[in-house]
DNA sequence: CTGTGTGAAAACTTTCACAGCG
DNA sequence: CGCTGTGAAAGTTTTCACACAG
């Protein structure tokens, strides 16, 4: 089994996105054609992705829009439902908690927070808990996953609590290369990285070519 | 010039918050071998990274910090303050309008939101205004950069407004492909990707090998 | 003698053409 | 016949070894 590009992770959760749009509207049938054009990649591209995990379409006709779909679900991992927490309940953390998307596929456990004003606060489906609880809960709860969106000079301090009270997964907000053991995954979501690529991009405008001043 | 990969990119954001923890501290000389251990890189990749850009060091000797850093920022674009507007000041945009971080580098003149009860009020550095002052905000204001935290069923729309406004680049946090003329600049910040790739990992532990069921 | 800068090799990802199945 | 699935080619990124400047 060949080895699947990073990339390609990324992409089929547009394809997943696209399929539930489309079930939405009520389509059965598709094809790499039509993924492609929704998601913005070639069609080449949404064939071979596929294909990397298995023959999910019929030649000469298409795919069947819920079954790639719950086939698509069960690769992502969206088979089972995570338990999840917030680690950092300020305004970042509740935007979270809110989050609609959330409920498919994710179950949202716990949210916690150092300050003492929100404790008790019920956000979203949860309701603010004291760090002091954190490792009870994830090992009570059985929690999978821990969204971190505490400030920056905490995020390495607080994944280690994490990781040593059993998390197997993190989803990092704050802008630090965290530093754990290799068996836990770790996702970065940094918008101040993504701002500073578009700096770039802007400043160079045939962002393929020529640099240099 | 050669074609620089976009993770090179990605990569020089975060040499640059180690170089400026470096410079907080005191430090004046570095080396790629200190940069890929603050970092997670190699020092390889450090080198030839840099070296896309041109030669900031000293051979056998490393480089200057406050130097490097300088050239970092210029090569960012961060050697001029973009000026940004967030759309969308629900409890994202707000944090978003909150983050420290945001004033290196940036300048950010407004916020829009569609929420009559929150109009006017003060966030951050700036008063939330309504969305029929978008226009009339990016042309007189000259913003380069708007930050996109709208809902996702809003932000194709909203964003084509911001274009045809004059909007050169867009911070995306809705989860959708956004279709724009390719002379704007886009860059997406996908929670939900995020998790969706953490699922993916933890279902399939050693996430090089073996897939399939 | 040290640590950068770089050409060349290896590894990986994307593109493509088309065989082949329904 | 049409559209998927795939091997092979093209293109890109990373790794590496080492020449060379200070």
């Amino acid at each position: 089994m060949a080895k699947i590009p990073d990339a390609t992770i990324t992409r089929l959760v547009r394809y997943l996105r696209a399929l539930e749009r489309m079930e939405e509207a009520g389509a059965v049938r598709t094809s790499s054609e039509e993924l492609a054009r929704a998601t913005g990649v070639t069609a080449f591209q949404v064939r071979k992705d596929l294909a990397y995990f298995g023959s999910y379409g019929t030649r000469g006709v298409g795919y069947t829009v819920p079954v790639l779909r719950r086939e698509l679900r069960q690769i992502l991992g969206l088979g089972r439902k995570w338990r999840l927490i917030i680690v950092g309940m300020g305004r970042l953390g509740q935007a979270l908690a809110d989050y609609p998307g959330l409920a498919e596929g994710y179950e949202l456990v716990a949210g916690f927070d150092v300050d003492p004003g929100i404790l008790g606060r019920r956000v979203g489906p949860v309701t603010v808990r004291p760090m002091e609880e954190l490792e009870a809960t994830v090992r009570d709860e059985h929690v999978d996953v821990a969204l971190l969106a505490v400030p920056e000079g905490q995020a390495q301090g607080v994944a280690e609590r994490l990781v040593r009270a059993g998390v197997r997964g993190l989803l990092n907000f704050a802008p630090v290369v965290l530093s754990l053991p290799e068996e836990v995954a770790v996702e970065n979501v940094d918008f101040m990285a993504g701002l500073s690529r578009l700096g770039f991009f802007m400043l160079n405008p045939r962002w393929r070519e020529e640099m240099m001043g």
